[in-house]
DNA sequence: TTCCTTGCAAACGATTTGCATTGGA
DNA sequence: TCCAATGCAAATCGTTTGCAAGGAA
């Protein structure tokens, strides 16, 4: 009895999701979502580049990106150093938020209780109808130093 | 008796805090803070040179941008769309948070009640210590369509 | 065979920078 | 006079795209 370790369960779950687009989960982007799901927060294509040795072209990795979001199984976040970073989708990992380092750039991934969860949830959506908005969803950005910048 | 108008007071109180820098509270600056300082939400650099009538250089604009964000006036965020945007420093304008159009990026200010902030506040600063990370504070970007997108 | 994917190189676009000139204190 | 600010053009750099070759169904 192999029990599966999470980045296998989410690379069986990604497979399965991609069979409904006319995208094929390749080797390279396996590469780029099992990196992904090992991974502490959300990343850059550089990072995932070196993480790959180099051993996939950037525009290559870039394609597979956009395409992995586009099927939903990533998002995309945009760093205030203006960098892309990449992240498995809630759908499969679970709504979270981030920690961001304000001196390296860094993103964290943080989950919060239920309870401040629901409070942040009903907040941002009153806030959205107020302004005429549709609310889709929300993110708490948590900025600070981390513990090798500090 | 002439009341000043909010942004007019913003000016004036800019202008006392570039006092301390050695930057220079110049036309083309002033102009950058008037515009932002009537926004309702972060501003492109695209957006302010269009609204300047293109009477400023770009790279004017962007140093410009560059040196009221170094002496603390004015804050940066970047879009989605990869695009920076800037608004007027918290500490001219107070703490709020940000609606943002996921189909044209556009962002506006919202501000949240007192309870509700304190709250976010609290779950904020627990979950960055508790990553060991040194809170420096916290913004809720609420995602979804506006009211000329949906 | 069909169509998605890959790799390379070239193109893009937002932002930055070098440099000579201008202007305020 | 001194040093920051400006304007123009050229350079950067992350990201995207055209196109021909490769590969899976």
């Amino acid at each position: 009895m192999n029990h599966p370790t999470p980045s296998q369960h989410i690379l069986e779950t990604v497979a399965r999701h991609l069979d409904g687009f006319d995208a094929r989960f390749t080797d390279g982007r396996r590469r780029l979502v099992e990196h992904l799901a090992e991974s502490t927060g959300p990343r850059t294509p550089a990072d995932l580049h070196a993480s790959l040795a180099g051993r996939m072209p950037l525009s290559s990795l870039y394609r597979g990106l956009a395409v992995l979001e586009e099927a939903g199984v990533l998002s995309r976040h945009t760093g205030a150093d203006g960098l892309s970073r990449y992240e498995i989708a809630e759908r499969f990992v679970g709504h979270h938020h981030h920690l961001v380092c304000t001196a390296c750039g860094e993103m964290v991934d943080v989950a919060l209780g239920a309870s401040a969860e629901s409070a942040i949830g009903e907040v941002a959506d009153n806030a959205a109808s107020a302004a005429g908005y549709i609310a889709s969803g929300h993110g708490l950005e948590i900025k600070g130093l981390c513990a090798s910048c500090r």
